[in-house]
DNA sequence: CATGAATGAGGTTTCATTCAT
DNA sequence: AATGAATGAAACCTCATTCAT
């Protein structure tokens, strides 16, 4: 008997196939949500995707909603870590824009469908919810502009709206980035960035 | 009552019946709409929201998405006039811009509907299809940016991105706006107008 | 116009057939209890055996349970007019006692499985719920016994008991008449009729 | 105790365990049974009520079924031994009806299980199997019944159809003694004692 | 022997849509 | 044009049972 089985004594087959059925289940219904939209998306699609059998499905989530969670939570969580390294690495305010633009705008386009789009003629249907990881995200967002704004004596900015035109700004230009060929993460950031801070007469500098 | 009455009762009765149908149909769309969510609703709540059968549906609509769309198109089909109206009496880029968003603003407080959203503990979902409609407004916008821009000798600045950013800045801001009680449409606009001119600059000045 | 169609209007192939076909499924579920007994009976089985389609099963019934509902209450309302005729036909209590019996087993002996046995080796289910159909009949039947036993001048007798010992020995001797090929309807009754009326020294005599 | 015990005490642990897994599970079948009915049961609620594992109950028992029979012979094997007693302690055939229906009713008052009756509102549903025990059961009775029936000189009665009326009134008055709070097993048995061996007459005297 | 996740058949139920009235 | 019952595909989900650990 090892070190390893002491240490670890739960890490057995049995924790592994559950690991990686959970995951599975997360890849497929990340597969399937972007090709056919969250909405058309049946559990039995997703579950088509793996070679598990139906009823597993259910070991793991309650609800095509419950794996959409999952996923979106996941993904929230994968970037929120990037987002605290932009405000760490930055040391002032528009370094912290950059990066954080920046980061948002390759995860888009290195991780798979951030919002779960089906992209087919002649409509996509986007759903967004509103978790508590989204609204963690918010906030965490809102902490670092509000600290950088008090810090530059800008404490009459309202921090709520603020944070709320940067999000939108991210957002939709990530769209727009995606939709084109012409122009990456870096183009988008630079964008945001100028237009965050400068509005028109930043983008048009 | 009419002549036409008179003389042909049954078609005016008819047509008028026709058109009061539709309008049955989606103003139970709405509110189902609202309350369920849109992948939750049926075709089958809906009807039951009206008096009428459920094949009687059919005579009106093809689909659920049908709906939807004339629903989501009817929207944005009263809001065009509104931006062509702030085009028309603005005779600066600001002016233009604040109006815009105020217009906006003004559409999102009164006719929340368009964007059927199911505001139940603990989440919200949010529906977007990309329809022609919505296409055209994007460019309907995005052609008087231009306009004003190059009227101005601001050619260089992107104006996709530039479009996706104000209509970024307005869906979120209009999100919290809605979400607040400490804030309405005037100065929404006056927030996302001074983001838009002068970004951070603007807003804090 | 004829006169029929104002008198019954509603008479119309619509009501006929839906009228055939909650009839159909009555009587599908009559045969498939009776087959399989009611556990083993599925929704399924019941449609499986009418013309029908799945989802027409559910414009009828909720559930299996409702459709086992229906039809016992059918039976015991069947039932029900037998017993009056019992009682008004009696002029002493012995012969009403007499009827009653003897209706009963008629109608176990003649009327589809009045109780859904399933008669297959190993075991047979018997399901019995208690609704109010079934308590109106105990309560009719105890009416009858106590206006008999008051005429009488039997008022000490437990009217509860003894209409439950009369039940009792009506569905016991059902049980075994239908189960045995030497005695029928005629001969429970005697012998019911003499027990309850006698007991051993009935019988015996 | 044997040697083994000795050299192998993991044996008698064993077997120990495993009695009391069997018994664990027939008591929280029991249980379940009671609560959601025989048919709304599944092997699932039963394992759930104990600590075992779902497969445990495999090495058990091979089906919802053969517990519903285990719970249920055991019903009829501890009162078996009642109705023996009650007939070796019977000198004439009254005393034995008595003590036999005494017996049943106490069996019931204190032993409600065995008729596994979900007394939900607003049905109850009770499910009676017919397996060997219960036939043993009913041959038991008719047996002692016919001994002293024609120990009697009353050979003329029909020894089933006496026996089955006899298990009619037990089954139906302790129903109806478990649904009233004004009288008992003693009550019931003296009630079902005059009732059998003299009918109407009995009960009036 | 106990465990408990995986299996997949099959049950329940909904629903968009059709079509006879 | 309105009706609303019938349709049946297909969704959801449960469950008894197996079997690797």
């Amino acid at each position: 008997m090892s070190v390893e089985s002491i240490t670890a004594p739960e890490t057995g087959k049995r924790e592994r196939a559950k690991a990686q059925n959970r995951d599975a289940i997360l890849d497929a219904a990340r597969q399937v949500f972007a090709e056919l939209g969250y909405e058309t998306t049946s559990v039995r699609d997703i579950i088509r995707r793996t070679d598990l059998a139906s009823g597993t499905f259910y070991n793991y989530f309650k609800s095509k909603e419950e794996v959409y969670h999952a996923l979106h939570d996941d993904g929230i969580q994968r970037f929120r870590p990037l987002l605290r390294a932009a405000r760490e690495g930055a040391h002032d305010f528009e370094a912290f824009v950059r990066a954080a633009y920046l980061a948002y705008f390759r995860y888009c386009a290195t991780d798979g469908a951030p919002r779960f789009v089906r992209m087919q003629d002649p409509a996509w249907t986007q759903v967004r919810f509103d978790t508590p990881e989204t609204r963690a995200l918010f906030d965490e967002l809102k902490t670092y502009l509000v600290d950088f704004l008090s810090s530059q004596g800008l404490g009459g900015v309202d921090p709520d709206y603020f944070t709320a035109g940067c999000m939108g700004v991210a957002e939709r230009l990530a769209e727009r980035m995606m939709a084109r060929n012409d122009t990456g993460p870096e183009d988008a950031a630079d964008f945001a960035t100028a237009y965050t801070m400068g509005g028109l007469k930043g983008v048009s500098a």
